[in-house]
DNA sequence: TTGTAATATAAGCCAATAGTTATATAATGA
DNA sequence: TCATTATATAACTATTGGCTTATATTACAA
């Protein structure tokens, strides 16, 4: 019990999967959308996305080849992070988020694969 | 900021941590209370406590030659912990914790350090 | 003033974590 | 079928993390 409340906290106290839980909150999107968003190496994306899969943070969806993850609605953490509020300086996160919201307008699921790889640019969260 | 966030849930995603959150959750309390409730070595709590203290979620107060720490209320971390009504099991949390607040009734900060020490059991959260 | 309580911190150990590169698997599409 | 895309995973390395024991510091209190 105890330790389900700490392993989610951990699985969310770090910095890159934080930013994926941010993304995963605007919207779903699968590995390979966010390599190319987060500039990182697919093999460290789907580890982080596997520790928030089994954590309970995430959830997965088959689709062709691809994996779409988004947030679990059954475990709020949608919330939670928007909880960020809770602490002291949450101005500046969510006009970044809403910034990145923009940047990610830019991503068809539709496109090919090489569209997805190319069209968008490495944002910082 | 992603980063201070991340240092905060990060801090909290660690059980033993996690339990001390609790407990100062319902009353301010000195290292070797803490150290005597949740029966562990006393540079083990300071250790964990000194962490919590860096993420900005304790805040600490001398009295004497004792350190009393308590949630910092600027920090919502408290909002946060019983936030866990947001995950899925919580009502056994609640009532260990309830249990918890009978057991720190023992505790009187006036009294000698022999009884601080021998007085109360340890438990387990 | 001396012993003891409360606390902090250092050193060392082992386990866990985050990253890399390399490789495997499965689906797609030419 | 064959090359390519998307993803997972293994193997390895370097760093961090949590714990212990030992020791230092400070404040009482006898």
């Amino acid at each position: 019990m105890i330790d389900k409340t700490a392993q989610i906290l951990k699985a969310l106290g770090e910095p890159t999967r934080l930013r994926i839980v941010r993304l995963l909150k605007e919207r779903e999107l699968c590995i390979c959308e966010l390599v190319v968003v987060m500039d990182m190496s697919q093999p460290r994306i789907s580890q982080h996305v596997k520790i928030l899969k089994q954590a309970g943070i995430v959830r997965e969806r088959k689709e062709k080849q691809r994996c779409f993850f988004s947030l679990d609605d059954r475990l709020k953490v949608g919330k939670l992070i928007s909880m960020e509020n809770l602490m002291n300086t949450n101005i500046e996160i969510i006009s970044e988020l809403q910034a990145e919201g923009t940047r990610l307008q830019n991503i068809d699921h539709n496109q090919q694969v090489i569209e997805c790889r190319n069209q968008l640019e490495p944002v910082s969260i």
